[in-house]
DNA sequence: AGTGGTCGCTAAACTGATTTAGCAGAGCAT
DNA sequence: ATGCTCTGCTAAATCAGTTTAGCGACCACT
């Protein structure tokens, strides 16, 4: 890989001047008094031999690696893993930084490991991420660096990117308010474990408080809650059989995220129901799925491209050490209309 | 990061030995004929102050760092980009390496950009990974160490890592003729722009191959084959509304992908048939949605994970240059039965 | 006694950059 | 002629490892 590049001292040579004025030229250093001869010189030298600095040794003596490890817990199960990645390899381009990625599978052992193996290398800083937003508590080895938590906040006041789920709870319920919702309106996906546990997830408890803070203001409260044990299609085509058993049909219902919608569409179909005309549906996440059900699913969106990209941000440009909020913004699409009659 | 780290010089005085002892020690070189107690001390030294190597020193020497890249066009747009890395990942790790994870987005300038910005880093060899499995040409910069392509193919005889697309083409239509499916199987997704352009997707003339040459020597021949212009959920329901409108209705339907399948589904559902009772469906890819689907969907599943792993061990421990092709399990699931009446 | 080999270890070179300290020569004033 | 400053540039140290070449002590053999 890469043999036979020209180095710095070919560089100089050609141009017949010292490697000490070549690095200051290349480097476009400050005060130092190269003449225009000797810049042009170098220039056209480095042009010529198509000279590309190797930045192992640079750092090894600079001590910085234009580098950034992305040490996470799980890359693979959400589809969300990618657009995460994918915000922060956008702006570590345009800062001339690059991506080291890691992940820890949630287990010790290769945490421990992923983080020597970053460390070893010299990153300039890491950004930990977890695919569910929660909290956690950063392995005491990074803290030597700058760290940004990316989708997690943890105890120890460490910068820390999450999107806004108590703004997102607000959003849908104000949605289903304008349109004229109110006594029949119906949570899908309570979850204790979730709720309870920030380790967990930071997600539901944000997102339950905004929808009731904004109900409450509206002085309308819930038709029905049902708990789910997971935010899973099946779990949602559960809970949705369950309400339609009752006497009073709700008019719309709020689901805790796009997965368990699917599974409540699926079981509105089987009851011959329709969306919108006969019950509305909103959610959180907007999973791709959000677009592709029939009518289209009316979601607040995960801005997880965003998120990357703050992140980065964050680690090399500095910045509040307060979690940074990412506003979640609603997707307005089918699945809405006023309530029947 | 990593301030104050012990180095090698630090172990040996500590020790009491040269850097050169320290070093052949914790490299374990054979050949070297330092005491028992040389050992010793080095072990005990080394662990006393937490000794780990700067690997930017080392591989400034060695030329080796450790360090793949992983450079894709697209990481966002589908779910499997994770699954790919997520593979690559593991592999590399038990191999004690790292991935260095760079994105084109199909352009050429930022493609340019993150080839020099992996070579700059000295990387070990490089996985140039397509999301979508098609012929590509890699660009000549990297050639200069070991590439292997990932979910692609090149006119220059790398080694490359494909899923094997015609098994899966054969399988499906295996699994439908086994069930007693014959003179109505129609097929959703024909595309002449996939299939005739390798540099747009080699999975669509492969499949169609599989399912084709399987039906042929079975002596049977499609009821209907629907073209779309997208793989897309609205394309596949569209095709499902065409074929249910005309005289004779399948008795089972192969879909090119499972988002077409997801769209069929809701036609089907629309037109009041149940699967599979009314009628078969079965796809390819293993999309999170076949089994959320209600009933769950039948499938070829694109074992990226495998594939991310496959494409590093033979980056790093070298092996066949002919296309290295990874099986597509079949899930067998319920939207399969035999033909009705 | 001289020679050769093995053993156990180390000094120094080397990798390719950055950075510090400083040198030669010109110009100017004293 | 001397001292001083400024200009334009360079030698050498440095980063933290790996690797080459070889040194001194000890032993065996002739």
């Amino acid at each position: 890989m890469g043999r036979n590049r020209a180095t710095l001292a070919d560089v100089a040579q050609r141009a017949g001047l010292s490697k000490t004025a070549a690095s200051m030229v290349l480097n476009g250093r400050e005060g130092t008094r190269l003449s225009a001869e000797a810049h042009q010189r170098v220039f056209a030298a480095a042009e010529e031999l198509g000279y590309r600095p190797n930045l192992a040794a640079r750092s090894l003596r600079t001590r910085k690696t234009a580098t950034i490890a992305f040490v996470s817990d799980i890359v693979a199960t959400t589809r969300f893993a990618g657009d995460l990645i994918r915000g922060a390899l956008d702006a570590a381009r345009e800062r001339d930084h690059v991506l080291l990625i890691t992940e820890t599978q949630g287990d010790a052992t290769f945490e421990q490991y992923a983080i020597e193996a970053v460390l070893d290398r010299q990153v300039d800083g890491v950004i930990y991420a977890a695919m569910a937003t929660r909290r956690l508590t950063v392995p005491a080895a990074i803290l030597g660096g700058p760290v940004v938590l990316l989708n997690a906040t943890s105890p120890d006041g460490l910068p820390s990117v999450v999107p806004d789920d108590e703004g997102a709870g607000r959003s849908v319920a104000t949605a289903l308010l304008e349109l004229g919702h109110r006594d029949a309106i119906a949570l899908i996906g309570r979850n204790r474990l979730k709720e309870d546990d920030p380790e967990v997830s930071l997600a539901a408890r944000a997102r339950l408080q905004g929808i009731r803070q904004t109900l409450d203001e509206a002085e309308v409260s819930l038709l029905a809650e049902c708990f789910c044990t997971e935010w899973l299609p099946e779990h949602g085509y559960a809970a949705m059989r369950g309400l339609l058993s009752k006497p009073k049909r709700p008019s719309a219902i709020i689901c805790m995220n796009d997965r368990l919608a699917f599974g409540a569409y699926q079981a509105l179909g089987e009851a011959g129901l329709t969306v919108p005309e006969d019950i509305s549906v909103i959610s959180f996440d907007d999973d791709p799925i959000a677009a592709w059900l029939r009518p289209s699913l009316a979601t607040t969106a995960l801005p997880h491209e965003q998120m990357g990209r703050r992140a980065v941000e964050l680690l090399l440009d500095g910045g509040a050490t307060e979690p940074s909020l990412v506003p979640m913004p609603l997707r307005r699409r089918r699945s809405l209309a006023p309530p029947a009659g």
